[in-house]
DNA sequence: ACCTGAACACCGTTCAAGT
DNA sequence: ACCTGAACACCGTTCAAGT
């Protein structure tokens, strides 16, 4: 019925690497990491194995270009405030920590690929992005220039750590069950040995009605708290 | 030469599941998670492949009795303080933490396994030894009982990314060069756009010069700064 | 019960060959 | 330049068969 002349059009388009990095994200979303192989890739594309390695180099790669794909836009999304307002830096953090944290929602493979990603090649671009948005605003906190790297490192350190650990089970389960889960882990918890871990069954009960968005903001503030207690001390320090 | 009646020992021993993943933390130890192979281990026991699924189950088990094994040791070489002294609960964190730290450094593989598992499987046993070792200590240290978990648990997601990242890159790179990568990033860094990269640019040479280990403590010591500084206001709390 | 090792169904990656 | 798809060298895991 068409005319001829866009005849690559019905074909799904030319192949690229763009188009491989979007389809490659597709796959991870709906099953997570052992999803992506180079087969499923050729016969979502139609294509042969051959062509993906024309334009992406290796699985590795592939993988690094999707979760620097979804972290960008997580990143970009996030306004940069137009100036230093009152209290803006610790906003401005909170905002970009939240933006991370709400794309590995989205996005349930990404946690542990971060992860995993970073400990593979600790100053990539990825990191380095992140680097920059937090310790940007970080800057404006009082902290002496010779600790920007440490008290960054803090920072970024942790919300690698929160959100691995809370977003959800990579490939496992049908991701609706999680009130179901924490309910499991919740009684398992209190079936523990009292002599053993009297800690770990005494807060049971709040893991259970815990809210991970929340606490992952809770736990932010914590460290923004300790940088800014560490670097303004009022008065003397407290001792004994 | 030997008498018959000992003849299972110069064929080393019989196999069992202890047997088995002490080889598997060797391969691990000696060339990163890629060695661990059921090929290499059949080889390196001298057995089938079959014999090691009686033992094991999966490989993924036998990466978990593994991961297991060392967070175990590493946790019980860190001794309970007799009783609560002057200032022993931050002491106690500190210990428990750099224990973790000094593991991760000793087996590279660690700590990216380590997240890995816990974002499979949250509440293992790995991560309730954590939880339990850390939590204990933190009670005494002024966090009303109803902010135990989130107080914990931002202690925990701190230790968890900051080993991952810190900790070298899992298989590549033979361990020696650090001094020589860090040097390299730096370079890489300092040559970023000043425009788009500031801070990065700014702290290139903190980076080179940085100790890990040193500043994995600096950082729990914000933390816990964070945690004190959040559950002891002293007077009221400045406003603006 | 414990072990052997061939066989199966998958991987990622390469490469001669086509257009 | 871009793509095809068979072939290669590997995986983890199973299972009939042995002791």
């Amino acid at each position: 019925m068409a005319p001829r002349t866009r005849q690559s059009q019905r074909r799904r388009q030319v192949l690229s690497r763009e188009r491989i990095v979007e389809a490659a994200i597709e796959l991870l979303d709906a099953a997570g990491e052992g999803a992506l192989t180079v087969r499923t890739l050729t016969e979502r594309l139609s294509t042969g194995s051959g062509a993906i390695y024309h334009h992406v180099g290796t699985r590795q790669e592939l993988l690094e270009s999707a979760i620097d794909t979804v972290v960008s836009a997580a990143l970009d999304a996030v306004p940069t405030p137009a100036r230093d307002r009152e209290g803006a830096p610790e906003d401005e953090i909170r905002a970009v920590a939240l933006g991370l944290f709400d794309a590995a929602t989205r996005h349930p493979w990404l946690a542990a690929q971060l992860a995993a990603q970073i400990t593979r090649n600790p100053w990539g671009p990825v990191t380095l992005q992140v680097f920059e948005r937090i310790g940007r605003p970080m800057r404006a906190l009082g902290v002496p220039e010779h600790d920007w790297f440490a008290a960054s490192s803090t920072l970024v350190h942790y919300i690698l750590g929160a959100t691995t650990q809370n977003t959800q089970h990579a490939d496992a389960a049908p991701v609706g069950d999680r009130a179901e889960f924490l309910d499991a882990t919740a009684r398992a918890w209190q079936d523990l040995d009292p002599g053993d871990y009297p800690f770990v069954r005494a807060v049971a009960g709040q893991m259970r009605e815990h809210d991970d968005r929340r606490q992952f903001r809770t736990g932010i503030d914590t460290v923004l708290k300790g940088i800014t207690a560490t670097h303004r001390p009022r008065r003397r320090q407290a001792r004994t």
